[in-house]
DNA sequence: CGATCCCGCCACATT
DNA sequence: AATGTGGCGGGATCG
């Protein structure tokens, strides 16, 4: 096209020649010719301007109206540079012109291809999220510019507000230093603290009444203003900068505005901050007093942070119901907690991550280490002392993804599905004995997506919930009382465990590894790295859905994510079925002590890294639909199965009981191996004992033993938000916790939660509870062994092919469900399943070669829309 | 028509 | 004075 247009174009420019505007030329990467032998200027060269460059001449050169279109067509240049379109010819156009012109212009250049959010995400795709220690990457602001095609101007946008989080720092004139993700989180802890200090504590901002969420802010506000002058917070860790002189300026203020603006969102409750709310506040003004003029222009920098910030996968945009009306605001899905502390529970809703193209390489090699890096292993695990290392990071990827429509959808049915879970639940709950149901989260996402349609407190409601859930610890305690009614489906969605029950249920996310024993474990985070950003949105998918409360029947596993637990090659068939839902491990064991640990946020435990990858993930919204859908339906499906199910303790769950007796039965290896799911997997993860057989399952990548397996699976989603838990191990290892108890679990979800939010992950111990009976729908439950087996063959399967579906399914919790209720298995099926084979090979594959997963599936995937993978894969199912 | 937010002028800071 | 930074808000575009 911009070929075309040259080439009408020459014959002005040549003309004129003006000055043009060879500034912003600079270094554009020459072209090939083949177009435009439009003479530029003087120089003949046609080679040597970039394409930049000539468009800009030539738009000077031309008319107004020209000129708009060369911009627009520059824009794209730099990107995508070549496209010639071939062409030249097309005499159409040169006939044409105008009108033909006007068209293409219009196509290309739209505004929205010059935004800042989407200049930031080419930036951000430059540069590896989680660069090398060793490498030192710097920044020329010139040179980023002029590559990127943008005035310097624009850059400066960007940075500034990357080095409010300290992803960049400033080194010198036109250079900044490229430092990533690696200490985001650390950044985002200490501006939650301050935001603290400032804002008070968790903000009411918003109220919500009951649907309705409002924000208010007034009031509280006060007093962040009187801080909030105080840059100390905010930088405090900048010292460099700061020299002295620094403070006076004006400065800025972009920066400290993005640092407070981070600071409401970490602060509040919701997560959610309104766009004038955020003015008002960081206006200092309490009150409304500011003028309108300044409440407008605090307003349009809050875009463009607001815009970096969704680049940087930190918030997405939604909106709020007010009396008034619909309100511009945005919800933070990046992560919450820090190993520090407890915040809320979750916090990252999906991200979908178109990026990953962008990335590409950067950000495989960026997941990859994470994963390495951390691994969450929780070591101590059990015994009480979690030292968990890993960090957490969330790292979101990039949100931008158109997918989220479905997510309505989803989000209504999870909605409903909610609804219903519960009512169940709170039946189950009363069990006073059951602590909580779990629920898992996984949603958190959900509630995003959710809560533009729906007024009511979804969010609220869900962060709440979800923390009571868990068990333990403080993860989130507060909340607790999964009831509202309200409450949306988050809530509900989550899974919940049933308080007696063994199983744990794991959101969907991506990762987590529990150990057991094992401290260590192994995570694989490569592998769920790679899934993010492959799978991603699928990851989500599983997580959702949790509604299930039930008590112990699989279903709690299975609302959310699907876990999948059984796999034997037999099973495999069932199981697959089975899908969606989370998983819920039975953790057998108890833990001993762990529990306390659990308690605490697990600072230390936590897989931050791995969790960012799944994060992101996660983050994605539209995995987070995804496994809205697929989970609600099957959870309502599942509910009424498990209802009736419930009385069959047998048949349902077959895969998390078994598991759970088996573990029970193994005590040994206390360990497990998490497998993150690889984007395919998205949803679920695995838990490998350690013990088992030997390498039945070896995971490719994995280092880890290869483990036999009794498995796990976990939804990964889930995990990524929730603070995993491991179950004690198995058995004895630990310390034999009463199988009842959920000690052990706690103590893993103590771990886990430090990592994430609140939602934990609730292994059981439980063992107790149903070993015998549930055991195990699918198959038997009762020997360990199958599962071992089952999942070995599914890993090598999957290793090999990966592609089997059935493995897949089986692995998944879902087929618990299913197990138990054949009937349902329809509805829930399909929609289960899909998620869980796409879980599986990713999974598999990752396992494999996770990278190469990412590459093919993530591919894939990405092309389709994630709606478009689930149509995929519920056909599929169906067989 | 309100929400977004691109664009780039221009002031202040730094060199 | 030149150049780097970045506040700021007009007004175009989007939805």
């Amino acid at each position: 096209e911009n070929i075309f247009d040259r080439s009408r174009m020459a014959p002005k420019t040549p003309i004129k020649n003006e000055p043009v505007d060879l500034s912003k030329q600079k270094g554009c990467t020459p072209e090939r010719n083949p177009i435009t032998p439009v003479k530029l200027v003087d120089r003949p060269q046609p080679d040597p301007w970039t394409p930049t460059a000539n468009l800009k001449m030539l738009v000077s050169a031309a008319s107004p109206d020209m000129r708009d279109r060369e911009k627009k067509k520059e824009l794209f240049r730099p990107i995508e540079n070549s496209e010639q379109s071939d062409t030249p010819d097309s005499l159409p156009y040169d006939t044409v012109d105008d009108s033909t012109v006007d068209e293409f212009e219009k196509q290309r250049p739209s505004r929205k291809q010059k935004s800042l959010g989407l200049l930031c995400q080419k930036f951000l795709a430059r540069y590896p999220s989680y660069p090398l220690s060793t490498e030192k990457t710097t920044i020329s602001l010139d040179e980023v510019a002029s590559i990127l095609g943008v005035e310097r101007r624009r850059i400066y946008d960007i940075v500034n507000v990357l080095e409010s989080l300290h992803l960049v720092s400033r080194v010198a004139k036109n250079q900044y230093c490229w430092h990533g993700r690696h200490n985001l989180n650390q950044t985002l802890k200490m501006l939650q603290e301050a935001g603290k200090l400032q804002y008070g504590e968790p903000m009411i901002f918003f109220q919500h009444k009951e649907q309705d969420l409002e924000y208010k802010f007034g009031e509280q506000k006060k007093e962040t203003i009187p801080n909030s002058q105080d840059r100390p917070l905010l930088d405090s860790s900048e010292p460099d900068c700061t020299s002295a002189s620094a403070n006076s300026r004006k400065d800025k203020s972009l920066r400290i505005m993005s640092q407070k603006f981070v600071m409401l969102f970490l602060v509040s409750k919701t997560k959610i901050v309104t766009l004038d709310i955020a003015a008002k506040i960081l206006i200092e003004e309490t009150q409304d007093t500011v003028d309108h003029s300044k409440f407008k222009t605090k307003v349009r920098r809050l875009y463009d942070i607001a815009n970096v910030l969704t680049s940087l996968g930190l918030i997405k945009k939604v909106h709020v119901t007010e009396e008034r009306g619909r309100k511009p605001a945005f919800k933070w899905i990046g992560p919450v907690e820090f190993p520090g502390k407890t915040d809320e529970p979750r916090g990252h809703s999906p991200t979908s991550d178109p990026l990953p193209g962008m990335q590409r390489g950067a950000c495989d090699p960026c997941k990859i280490s994470a994963t390495g890096k951390q691994k969450f292993t929780c070591n101590a695990s059990f015994n009480g002392a979690q030292p968990c290392e890993g960090t957490r990071r969330k790292v979101s990827s990039e949100p931008n993804s158109p997918r989220q429509e479905r997510q309505d959808e989803y989000c209504s049915k999870m909605i409903s599905l909610a609804a219903v879970c519960r009512q169940k639940i709170e039946e189950d709950t009363r069990n006073p004995s059951i602590t909580s149901p779990l629920s898992l989260l996984s949603i958190p996402g959900e509630s995003d997506f959710c809560v533009n349609p729906l007024p009511q407190a979804v969010f609220p409601v869900v962060q709440a919930d979800v923390p009571s859930l868990s068990l333990s610890d403080g993860v989130s305690s507060q909340a607790l009382q999964p009831p509202t009614p309200a409450a949306s489906t988050t809530e509900n969605g989550k899974p919940t465990l049933l308080p007696n029950q063994p199983f744990l249920c794991f959101p969907s996310s991506s990762l987590f590894m529990l150990c057991g024993g094992l401290q260590e474990n192994n995570s694989r985070e490569t592998q769920p790295t790679a899934g993010d950003v492959g799978s991603r949105s699928t990851e989500t998918q599983a997580a959702l859905p949790p509604a299930t409360s039930q008590k112990r029947s699989s279903h709690q596993c299975a609302s959310p994510s699907v876990p999948v637990g059984n796999e034997e090659p037999a099973a495999k068939k069932q199981t697959m079925e089975q899908s969606d839902v989370p998983l819920s491990l039975a953790v057998p064991k108890k833990p001993s002590e762990s529990h306390k640990a659990e308690s605490t946020p697990g600072s230390g435990c936590t897989p931050a890294e791995h969790l960012e990858a799944f994060h992101l993930d996660l983050t994605s919204p539209v995995a987070s639909e995804g496994a809205d859908k697929e989970s609600t339906k099957p959870l309502e499906s599942q509910k009424q199965e498990k209802w009736s199910q419930n009385k069959d303790p047998d048949e349902p769950s077959p895969g998390k009981e078994h598991i759970s007796k088996e573990n029970a039965n193994q005590p040994f290896l206390p360990q497990y191996l998490y497998v993150q799911p690889t984007a395919g997997l998205s949803s679920f993860n695995f838990l490998f004992s350690a013990n088992q057989a030997p390498g039945a399952i070896s995971l490719a990548a994995s280092p880890l033993p290869s483990l036999s397996v009794p498995c796990v699976m976990v939804p990964s989603a889930a995990l990524a938000s929730f603070p995993l838990v491991c179950s004690p191990a198995v058995t004895s290892t630990l310390s034999p916790v009463p199988d009842g108890s959920f000690s052990a679990a706690t103590s893993m979800n103590f771990s886990m939660s430090g990592l994430t939010s609140t939602r934990p992950v609730f292994i059981g111990t439980t063992a107790v509870v149903t070993p015998k009976v549930s055991p195990v729908p699918s198959v038997d439950p009762q020997q360990p062994s199958h599962p071992a087996l089952h999942l070995s063959p599914v890993l090598a399967r999957s290793c090999g092919a990966v592609k089997l579906d059935s493995p897949v399914c089986m692995g998944h919790p879902v087929t618990l469900l299913k197990l138990q209720q054949p009937s349902s298995t329809p509805l829930t099926p399909k929609s289960i399943r899909p998620a869980c084979h796409e879980a599986f090979f990713k999974t598999p594959g990752s396992l494999g070669d996770p990278i190469a997963w990412k590459k093919n599936e993530g591919n894939q995937i990405r092309n389709a829309s994630s709606v478009q993978r689930r149509l995929e894969i519920s056909s599929t199912s169906p067989d």
